[in-house]
DNA sequence: CCATTACCAGACAGACCTGTCTGTTTTTGA
DNA sequence: TCAAAAACAGACAGGTCTGTCTGGTAATGG
């Protein structure tokens, strides 16, 4: 039997990713978690409170999952193509809705201090990880530039697939983002042959 | 002395950038505008239309301003460096609040027909804008591939720096855009030497 | 001037929001 | 078993939402 709290949690995060944090009230979640009022905020303080511990939760599940992958025997482009693909996955599931973070920094008060510490850190965080998502196709000193690339096609794609309720921007992005871990190897090795073919005319 | 109509659309776009669509109610958009709740629906049908009317004219705003652009003299590099520069700009200066289109689609409810086939339209004249931008830039059969990576970057800059209340996504769009650009000229020149290379050593 | 039409003011209605509070039930420990 | 503490139920309060409606004012044309 699960405790009241994670019940909460889970159906009210089912709600927000739903319709939004604005688009969902306190008596719709306890109607649909089958808690009294009373039993939820005796849990949490407030629906802001909620929240935070929703994009807690969805951060810890996105590290475990993160982890997980990044241990895999995959490398190069079939591990970003995976992962591209996943999120494909993941947003045909739930109605081309799309990033819980984006889409609630989207309707949060500028001054609602927790929910947006939430938000930045797990972006941060998110930063890091295709960073090292970079490192594992065997980016080095550009690993970071790679990373950057991968990150900002993600969200793009995540973005407007939710707005064009369609799943082509997260393939196209899927393409291109396998694609730029493939270039770098194959450009090094043009400018080596390249180099070659200059010694060999100066001789 | 501005039609009472335009007059509560552009008060009430600036609170809608502002604080999203939900965040922003009739009253507050009456009292901001100096109009009464009567004179508000007898412009407006409801809320709805209003967001509607609204995100038309965004749109028409950023056909205008797209078409000068594409008219004006830079080309290639320049061309897409000025561009993310622009958006760079206009979100320092709304306090990092990203696209009007992306913000409204995070939160309106999925069965709200005509504001989605707004976001939609605009979203599909956008794609195609950058596929524009790509040709005018001296990309032909690759323009749509290399539109859409334009567009996913942009995209996901403005949802980024929106979340992380940043410019670092933009500015990172910006060299990652003007760098994809100006790649492909160059690639196809190494690979017209490297041809020519190879022909002088089979001589 | 008067009648008609268009525009306007703001009270009202009904719905929904978040959080508080009183009374009841359950759990715990002596 | 009993008393105290914890947990729970749901009515209540005060606020805000969107859209309607009645009465008033302004503009127009005969």
């Amino acid at each position: 039997m699960k405790r009241i709290r994670d019940q909460i949690i889970e159906t009210a995060g089912a709600l927000f990713q739903e319709k939004g944090y604005t688009g969902v009230g306190i008596n719709e979640i306890i109607e649909k978690s089958g808690v009294s009022k009373a039993g939820f905020y005796q849990n949490f303080e407030s629906k802001e409170n909620l929240c935070v511990q929703w994009l807690m939760e969805v951060h810890r599940q996105s590290e475990l999952r993160h982890s997980t992958f990044l241990e895999s025997d995959l490398t190069g482009p079939e591990l970003v193509k995976t992962h591209f693909s996943n999120l494909s996955d993941t947003m045909a599931c739930r109605n081309f809705r799309g990033c819980p973070f984006s889409n609630t920094a989207s309707v949060i008060d500028a001054s609602i201090g927790r929910i947006r510490t939430e938000i930045e850190s797990h972006k941060i965080y998110l930063r890091e990880f295709f960073v090292d998502l970079a490192r594992k196709c065997g980016f080095e000193s550009e690993a970071e530039v790679i990373g950057d690339h991968l990150f900002l096609l993600y969200s793009g794609a995540a973005t407007e697939a939710q707005n064009l309720r369609s799943d082509w921007p997260i393939r196209r992005a899927c393409e291109l983002a396998t694609r730029l871990v493939s270039t770098r190897p194959v450009d090094a090795e043009a400018e080596n042959e390249l180099r070659r073919k200059r010694e060999l005319l100066s001789v």
